[in-house]
DNA sequence: CAACCATGCAAGCAACTGCTTACATTCCTG
DNA sequence: CAGGAATGTAAGCAGTTGCTTGCATGGTTG
């Protein structure tokens, strides 16, 4: 008895947080394409290669595998704020590094926004989980272009608009190539999209 | 008996187009916010102020219903280059035209495009119905920026990462309103954005 | 008026879904 | 070896869902 906190930590048989995280992993993976509701915790079970009731000895219910799989998509903000951390020799390598972090934390997060996105009015508080991403990295690419122009590197004007344009235009190509399964080569070739990309806002900053 | 074609018109009751209609736009109503799934026959039923029986006797199956709602996305490209006809005086004007032609489509559509973008997996087909809509976009100026570029008002570069750009900053913008419900004035001032969108990507054009 | 047509209403069915219960099995640990 | 913890198996239950059937009703049209 006196070791079970210890069974939770590392799993007393050594399995226990392979099947939880088999069961979690599973549901990611179906809620991410069918949706909530065509996540069938039936389905969720054979994916996971486990028997069903397995999976209500480790969740409650149903909604507590979403809740606990929604948990990652927090603490966002100070990770693209840790992207912009050090200096920039100018304005486009900082567009260029941003667009990277940004881009990469949607990957990472995929499901999880898929089923943000899929779950919207069943569960109103994924909403704005899903918006949150996107409008956090529209927040610190804005205080940096205004942080920018008080410097002097960049002519004083409105930064929002500029900012929006560039989350979006990532945001796009995220969803074309994960949610729609997009194969062109404006977005295929990220790369020279970051680089493209940041020279157009660049110099569309610069004069507008 | 020889009237039958009549009552497909104009109805012969008068009330046979209606309560079918009623019933597509309850459908729509409800799939674009909880899904296909979600949208349950007596929903439906419910929300068209119908009986869940009339449903069937108008429409086979539930896909039937589906299917009938997702007709009213095609002939997007047609319309988008109706916009562009008129001579433009500027490539700034042009830009602005294009962006409220392209956002009202997708405003006009939001109901069918939620659906399509949420029953994404569970009937692949709608997937590309989706996007096919954003995209054409991206061709269809990319297309007229080319052609700018011919006459020699524009410099010679790639034109599909601008057109990229643009159509994704509104394709965000009408997702966040409309998707996520987002309330602020970046995306809520849309002649603003307009303006300002393609002012950015004008300069961004030219020098870039 | 009579035939017809769209609709409503009541009932239900087979399949599925989230979830439960009771019991057997296997493995680890003291 | 004994006890416990995690899992499997079998069965099922109550609620929902797409869809059907049979019958009654009320308005329209010839």
């Amino acid at each position: 008895m006196d070791h079970s906190f210890l069974d939770q930590a590392s799993g007393g048989r050594g399995e226990e947080q392979e099947t939880r995280e088999r069961i979690l992993s599973a549901a990611r993976q179906l809620m991410a394409q069918k949706g909530y509701k065509g996540a069938t915790t039936r389905k969720i079970s054979e994916l996971a290669g486990v028997n069903e009731v397995t999976i209500f000895r480790h969740f409650k219910t149903k909604v507590a595998i979403l809740e606990e799989l929604l948990k990652d998509i927090l603490d966002v903000r100070e990770q693209l704020e840790k992207g912009l951390e050090g200096e920039f020799t100018n304005v486009k390598e900082m567009l260029i590094t941003y667009a990277k972090t940004y881009y990469h934390l949607l990957v990472e997060r995929k499901e999880i926004l898929m089923i943000c996105l899929v779950e919207a009015d069943n569960h109103p508080e994924v909403v704005k989980l899903f918006s949150s991403l996107p409008m956090t990295a529209v927040d610190v690419l804005c205080a940096k272009l205004a942080e920018f122009q008080e410097q002097g590197h960049l002519p004083k004007s409105d930064p929002c608009t500029p900012a929006l344009m560039f989350i979006s235009t990532f945001f796009y190509a995220f969803m074309a190539k994960y949610r729609v399964g997009l194969d062109v080569s404006i977005i295929n070739d990220e790369e020279k999209l970051y680089e493209h990309a940041s020279e157009i806002l660049l110099e569309g900053i610069k004069r507008a």
